[in-house]
DNA sequence: CTAATTCCAGAATATGCGTTCTGCCATATT
DNA sequence: AATATGGCAGAACGCATATTCTGGAATTAG
């Protein structure tokens, strides 16, 4: 017998993603994201306690869609390279529009701006680079057992490199790199698994 | 006929730079930098106009000072390959530190937290790249000459490659990734200047 | 030594922030 | 329809911040 919250959790923690995404956490205020999600400061405290609460949420929220959804079709059972090649591409081509780009990935801009600082955040970046790790270690082990790729290739040291390769993009995107210059980049790395 | 400053601007100048970079820049107050460099708010003001500008002549002051002492060797003329490798160990000497790496690159760190917001941070950001891409480009031409690369190689593609390399490894090292994911990603990095 | 100048430390100001509080209102049950 | 519950909008609070101001001290030219 009472009334009924007003907002859907689910579109505001979307849109305070968003936020956070394009601005940073740091840059966002409390009145940015009461402005975005039109809900009041009253709602967003009771449900996620705090800036920082909403914040992590908003983490937890990336990883299990925007990132997971990407990296789905390499975290499929039998993907090996070609997985990974169209995974890039996929990339590029959010990372190389001429500024959608801007947003980066969320996980490779709290990073460098909020994990040095906040051990709740250090943990979230360090799950998303694990789990994009074992996805790639994972599709070259099914590339080495097709015959994909040559012997030359430490598979544990290449997931290293894919994963690491893999924010750079973003952050080039971030800071308005060219297309090309994202694009060379992306064509050096995948060249590194042609057969010689 | 007047009393002299009583500090070091230069010193002053490297000493902002070093909060900065620690810090980032929306989560550097004037109270840190005086309290960091010992200056008085009037002292910082009367010299950097305000908080923008002194982030700017620490940006300008770490691209003339970290940022080009560390890239010389491969700008010398006649550098080439040799030069490129050296270099990636350098900087995973410093990025692999268990803790030192924290730091990152204020270049790197400044892409994707201000240089979105702001035009004159962007512009700076643009140049270290440009700076970092044209003496690969003159290294790999050099390396080239020499018969060090392979044909199969495009000069400017992998410069743009390297430089992109570069900034990643800053921010594996800022953001905690382990000194292993650091410098397998530099193994795989370097090994495509291998002749086949 | 004196006077003119300029620096300095810290107070003051204004704004913005994260968070909490309050008075009213919408709703679901009775 | 009445009522109790709890959501809502925005005011209020306390603190941090960037910047400016001020009273006095330090320094040097004369």
């Amino acid at each position: 017998m009472a009334r009924p919250r007003s907002f859907d959790p689910a579109r505001t923690l979307s849109t305070a993603m968003m936020v956070f995404w394009e601005r940073g956490y740091f840059n966002t205020s409390i009145d940015d994201l009461v402005a975005a999600t039109g809900v009041s400061r009253y709602g967003l405290y009771d449900v996620y306690e705090n800036k920082h609460g909403l914040f992590l949420a908003a983490l937890d929220h990336y990883h299990e869609t925007v990132f997971r959804a990407l990296l789905a079709p390499v975290e499929k059972v039998g993907a090996s390279v070609g997985e990974i090649r169209q995974y890039f591409d996929v990339v590029l081509g959010y990372a190389g529009k001429s500024d959608g780009g801007r947003l980066g990935c969320l996980m490779c801009n709290s990073a460098s701006e909020v994990a040095p600082f906040d051990a709740a955040v250090a943990e979230r970046v360090k799950r998303f680079r694990d789990v994009a790790g074992k996805a790639f270690r994972r599709a070259l082990g099914t590339a080495r057992e097709k015959g994909e790729i040559g012997a030359e290739i430490d598979i544990t040291r290449h997931a290293d490199f894919l994963t690491a390769a893999l924010q750079t993009v973003w952050v080039l995107a971030r800071s308005g790199a060219g297309r090309k210059a994202i694009s060379h980049h992306i064509e050096v790395t995948l060249s590194t698994l042609d057969r010689d």
